[in-house]
DNA sequence: AAGAACTCCAACCGCGACTCG
DNA sequence: GCGAGTCGCGGTTGGAGTTCT
């Protein structure tokens, strides 16, 4: 799978050439409508003589791509959020990346709403944002998702997934609901709430922004905004799909339950062969039944994960390497250092800390260059290697105490 | 070799929350 | 306080690529 995901995934772009790999920009004639009206529509239309190419007579920059066919002819349940005639829509050329880089990097992006027509493209402002955010912001990091990542992953969701409020208890210092500095989505910081509690918060820069995320999260979710600000360079986007595509189908095959009824899901959207054989894969595979035995926990790690966040303090604190070591490979000191925040026993510590240049200067860039290398196994770990540290770090993580009869 | 089945992920949507007049 | 405008998140879609039969 890896071998696979590393053919998948292509670098970004990196001058906006027009040598860019073809399978990333839409080729002339197979750009897909995504919109669901479009699709309906490709269905209800009986004219043989259209074409994806003159369906609407306002033609992309590129000449190519798909195109919002007339409000008229659609049907329209909700209003769109935005005037969507004659704007582009499906993949994105080279010439509109150009453009919209170009213009953010010049002007910024105050206002996505009114940025493509000021950029010069025939995009919705929602589009401009997603394809920046997601794809052209320069310090966006591709590439395979190292076993770190996949494991700091895993324990947000389930650390966020079902306790959330529960470990993270501390709101954030003063200056962090008026800083909206990159770490911080102004979102996230203007709705924390009022700091109470001076004498007690974490020391990390980036639990400060757990703390906001946490406390304006929906009650039950994947909250991958949240885990993207501890994957630097990782996107939300992209953090939802590794989490859908790869981990979520892992904790599936671990739990029969939830596993069954991903089945029926599968079977009701009529896709039994997709079952059948997802079914298959998990009976024959080897690495599906190592999570088979490892995962179960990790839906109900809230208390878990206390006790292990209770030794990660320990561990740290003491700054013993050999219990850092004892702790396992597959938690990182940077994990450790949050599980110890997490738990509900945070070291008193003066609210000068919050404004003091060592933690103003710590920004979660430098935490993801301290994921990288400290612990796990190397992104060129072999399968084998990686299922091994995910095994090693769920039953580490306490997740296994009752599995061991298994 | 060819078609079917499946996986992946970029891009889209709806909706809730926030901001501002 | 209210409503319009805007932002941003989670869920979903569907074409492209890969694997299977």
């Amino acid at each position: 799978m890896a071998q696979r995901l590393q053919i998948l995934r292509f670098p970004p772009p990196p001058a906006f050439s027009s040598s860019s790999p073809s399978h990333k920009y839409p080729t002339p004639g197979t750009a897909r409508p995504r919109h669901p009206c479009l699709a309906r529509r490709s269905t209800l239309s009986t004219d043989p003589t259209r074409t994806p190419s003159n369906q609407h007579p306002i033609l992309s920059l590129s000449g190519r791509g798909p195109l919002l066919p007339p409000l008229g002819s659609i049907d329209m349940g909700r209003a769109p959020c935005c005037e969507k005639e004659g704007l582009r829509r499906g993949a994105w050329s080279p010439e509109e990346d150009q453009r919209l880089a170009a213009y953010i990097q010049q002007h910024g992006h105050p206002n996505w709403r009114a940025l493509p027509r000021q950029a010069g493209l025939l995009r919705c402002g929602k589009s401009c944002r997603l394809r920046w955010i997601n794809y052209l912001r320069p310090d966006i990091k591709r590439g395979n998702f190292s076993a770190d990542e996949e494991a700091l992953i895993v324990r947000l969701h389930a650390e966020l997934g079902n306790s959330r409020l529960e470990t993270i208890t501390y709101p954030p210092p003063p200056q962090a609901r008026e800083d909206k500095s990159p770490e911080i989505p102004s979102r996230l910081a203007s709705r924390a709430v009022p700091y109470e509690n001076p004498g007690q918060c974490c020391g990390n820069i980036a639990i400060r922004f757990t703390t906001c995320a946490a406390q304006t999260a929906p009650a039950h979710g994947p909250h991958h905004t949240h885990c993207s600000a501890h994957l630097p360079g990782r996107t939300d986007n992209e953090i939802k799909n590794v989490w859908h595509t790869h981990i979520k189908k892992r904790l599936e095959a671990a739990d029969p339950e939830s596993n069954a009824r991903a089945k029926q899901q599968k079977q009701r959207k009529g896709k039994p062969a997709a079952a059948k054989k997802a079914t298959a894969a998990v009976d024959s595979s080897s690495e599906q039944q190592t999570f088979t035995t490892a995962s179960p926990g990790l839906s109900s790690s809230v208390s878990s994960g206390v006790t292990t966040a209770t030794e990660s303090t320990a561990a740290v604190s003491s700054g013993d390497d050999a219990s850092l070591h004892q702790l396992g490979t597959g938690a990182t000191k940077a994990e450790m250092e949050m599980e110890s925040f997490s738990s509900a026993e945070f070291p008193p510590i003066d609210e000068s800390f919050w404004s003091s240049p060592d933690v103003m200067d710590m920004g979660l860039g430098a935490m993801g260059e301290e994921l990288v290398g400290l612990a796990g196994p190397p992104s060129s770990s072999t399968r084998d290697e990686d299922m091994e540290f995910w095994l090693k770090m769920l039953l580490e993580a306490g997740d296994m105490r009752d599995l061991s009869v298994l």
